[in-house]
DNA sequence: GTCTATACAGGGATAGAC
DNA sequence: GTCTATCCCTGTATAGAC
């Protein structure tokens, strides 16, 4: 990421790196402009360019940190909705629903994913990398050992929890995704639980064990 | 679309269409420059200011187009693997990888459409509507067309063509969409091939008719 | 020694003028 | 078809302030 040294202090990073995030998921990258996140960051110009070498670096690193930060919050949900889920059908629907509304909110997070996939052509193979495992990648992953582990249970099938993760997020996810355009375009809150609902039930056909059908 | 008037001589204006296509598409709507669109066409900046009143119209005119041109393409797919099948699982995977090779060809059809997701925060409501329903809508509702037919020759359940079309374009086209970000980052035709083949397969689990699975 | 504020050089963009 | 007015952006430089 090559910040530039440790320079400066802790808060007025921390400042720019949330301003950072603001601002590049609002206008993405190009039309962001350094001038608008320091504004937003309560900082000098100088400040942002003495602790970022430049506003690629600075768009690689608040990329990265956004990823892990929405993985680590995509698995508190796994852990809140089916570690100790009785009712599986309700367990996936609400981990479904709460995860559509967390990646898509227009919040921080959602925003700037928007903002690297419209700027994936540009960015540097190994960053791309890295961004997907922290990110995407290790959800799917997480995802997956949860499913083994409800195979376990007897509440899915055993044969391939990799696929499973695959599909339910498919079924459960990437419509809402694709349809709101990653969170640009509003989606009603009822349409997203309708969408959850009838994903998770197409996801236990598939996965789902013949006992807890 | 608010182009200016008719002016111009027709072989013109296609050739500045074509090269915004292709221009839009490989650098996205902010880095794209006039200039760039003008020099490819082998027209003045004039000629270009002749038949589009600005940046932003000709834009939104290249994207319309392009949208109902790539669903027609999809369309002819449809017919070619769908209309007289034979055996329905052949028929199903080979639409799917020819679509996904179809949308994501780096070629002047999917680039552009990298582009308009890139830029949806910024189109005007009515614009993006229009795009929608000329490309995706209308794609998945041939596609539900295709299905009712194939469920009245026994092939599939009857239950619910629209659902089927959106779960089967879940299934064997989104995932594919999605890793390589509609085409900016290539992937391996084997590997389109077996998404292809796996998402079919569900996709009969789901919606197949038992007679025919 | 890090911050703020401001100004500035250099490049490139749109859109229009000649 | 070239040329230009006008604007905006990045990144640096130059002041002084806590």
């Amino acid at each position: 990421m090559a910040t530039t040294g440790g320079a400066g202090r802790p808060e007025k990073r921390k400042a720019i790196t949330r301003a950072a995030t603001a601002v590049f998921g609002r206008e993405g990258y190009v039309r962001a402009s350094m001038d608008a996140i320091a504004a937003e960051a309560g900082v000098s110009k100088r400040t942002v360019y003495n602790h970022f070498a430049d506003k690629e670096t600075l768009f690689l690193s608040v990329a990265l940190r956004n990823s892990a930060e929405l993985a680590d919050g995509i698995r508190e949900l796994m852990a809140k909705h089916l570690d100790k889920v009785v009712d599986l059908r309700r367990g996936l629907v609400d981990f479904a629903v709460e995860r559509a509304h967390t990646v898509l909110a227009a919040g921080d997070h959602g925003a700037l994913g928007r903002a690297i996939r419209a700027e994936v052509a540009n960015i540097p193979a190994d960053v791309l990398e890295a961004w997907l495992e922290a990110g995407p990648v290790a959800t799917r992953r997480d995802l997956a050992a949860h499913f083994e582990a409800l195979a376990g249970r007897g509440l899915l099938t055993e044969a391939d929890p990799e696929l499973a993760a695959e599909q339910f997020t498919l079924l459960t996810f990437q419509g809402i995704a694709e349809r709101s355009f990653w969170g640009a375009v509003p989606m009603a809150g009822a349409e997203v639980e309708r969408t959850a609902e009838r994903g998770v039930d197409a996801f236990l056909r598939l996965h789902g064990a013949p006992a807890a059908g």
